[in-house]
RNA sequence: GUGGACGUAGUUCAGCUGGUAGAGCACCUGUUUGUGGCACAGGUUGUCGCGGGUUCGAGCCCCGUCGUCCACCCCA
């Protein structure tokens, strides 16, 4: 037997009805922002992930499923979906043109990771992605609708929002960062002197404990933004106060992907293990122009499909549709011809074999058919069928036309 | 990549100090040759993850391997 490989899974039944419902939800609140879908592919060049989430970042140096193709390409499959995006409005050259652009996108990621709760090498993200619009109100705006998302799946959450500057106020800030954490080396973990070297603002979200309490010390961001970042930001948090979200801000919220500036966010839960991150974004004005186009703000959020699963609140299935048999063997036909009539219109189940009443009942009820039409003996000499309406349980039998 | 737990029927699991494999649920049939979800009765299903070893004998012990889950790392 061939099982799927490992950290990938199949979807049927209880689990893939979740899984659309969620896309479909969170496409229906992204059309009523102005998205519109777009498709890219899953195979890229590598050199489009290391130019945009970054060399440093452990998604690209060791978790991508890189291989070279039968062309000698260097290619990859997408570890997460806003390079992509980015990606392709530089092809379609939309950089060039004033307008501003938002796409939705989903589709399967993959990373070569351990998979746990939560996390598997093929997983599934939502995004958005807004172009063009620099105003911090377009960062409340997607907050706001990834939390319209989550309210329409009916899954709570707790919002995390930090700033990470820009050009001007990040650099400086990084070297007060590096000083501060080169003086208590000695204390940290092996990680974080790794991290020193290679991304210092990563230390931040180190989870050792002990790593925590010496970092309470340490110099924020927060408080050494220059004056257009620290506008922004508290422009931010007093229109999602004004909205009514909660919402903590978290000067250790670093997102893990080296193209975000200025607004960063995390939608958490606490119900998933520790893998607790449902849905993260930010700005990021910076990638456009790294991915040779013109420079062009840009926001975006990705949703991960997979950690949401099991919160989602499903709407209550109700009975739709005909479950259609015979319970003579020269009825099966007419059943079958029915039944190809009917589905230009409803969802219909059809028995192809003749049983008994009793099993065919049986049927309705698994198809979770809200009627039940039988032929039987009398039925097929009376030129009728029978149809029961399984939420009234009235009867009748009425004459079945060719 | 590191650490821990676990792989027995479709599923959830039981199986004592090694002695020829069991339960609930599900499924099928019947009670009821035309009124479903309930009840009752009966029935089907296993290379005990795979490979090797120890033993008269292994689901149980040992080694290896694959896989699952959880945690670390990292992230959605």
């Amino acid at each position: 037997m061939i099982n799927p490989l490992r950290g990938m899974k199949d979807l049927m039944f209880e689990d893939s009805q979740r899984f659309v419902h969620i896309i479909t939800t969170a496409i229906t609140v992204a059309k009523r922002y102005g998205y519109s879908y777009i498709e890219t592919p899953i195979l890229e060049e590598t050199a489009l992930f290391r130019r945009s989430v970054g060399d440093s970042s452990d998604i690209v140096s060791k978790e991508m499923y890189q291989f070279e193709d039968k062309g000698g390409n260097d290619v990859c499959m997408r570890p997460e979906g806003t390079a992509g995006v980015v990606r392709a409005f530089v092809s379609g050259k939309l950089d060039r043109q004033p307008a501003k652009q938002k796409f939705y996108y989903y589709g399967p990621m993959f990373r070569y990771e351990r998979p746990q709760k939560g996390r598997l090498r093929e997983f599934h993200q939502f995004g958005c992605e807004s172009f063009g619009e620099a105003s911090v109100y377009e960062d409340f705006t997607i907050i706001t609708m990834v939390g319209q998302i989550f309210k329409a799946l009916g899954i709570g959450f707790e919002l995390k929002i930090n700033s990470l500057g820009c050009p001007e106020c990040m650099p400086p800030y990084k070297q007060n960062l590096v000083s501060f954490l080169t003086d208590i080396s000695e204390d940290l973990c092996a990680d974080c002197n790794r991290r020193i070297e290679t991304n210092p603002i990563r230390v931040l979200d180190c989870k050792n404990e002990q790593c925590q309490s010496l970092l309470a010390q340490s110099p924020k961001l927060i408080d050494e933004l220059c004056e257009a970042c620290d506008t922004d930001f508290k422009k931010l948090t007093s229109l999602l106060d004004d909205a009514g979200i909660a919402y903590e801000v978290d000067t250790n919220l670093v997102r893990g992907l080296d193209y975000y500036n200025k607004t960063a966010f995390e939608f958490v839960s606490n119900e998933i293990g520790s893998q607790s991150a449902i849905a993260g974004g930010g700005r990021y004005d910076k990638l456009v122009e790294y991915l040779d186009g013109k420079p062009t703000p840009a926001v975006g959020f990705a949703i991960g499909a997979e950690r949401i699963m099991e919160l989602v609140q499903m709407p209550g299935r109700e009975r739709e549709g005909y479950y259609m048999g015979a319970m003579v063997p020269e009825a099966v036909e007419k059943i079958i011809m029915l039944a190809n009539r009917k589905r230009t219109s409803d969802k219909v189940t059809v028995e192809y074999s003749s049983k008994g009443f009793k099993s065919h009942m049986k049927g309705v009820d698994k198809a979770h058919a809200r009627y039940a039409v039988l032929i039987g003996e009398d039925e097929l000499a009376n030129n009728t069928v029978w149809i029961k309406d399984m939420e009234s349980k009235e009867e009748k039998t009425v004459a079945y036309t060719v």
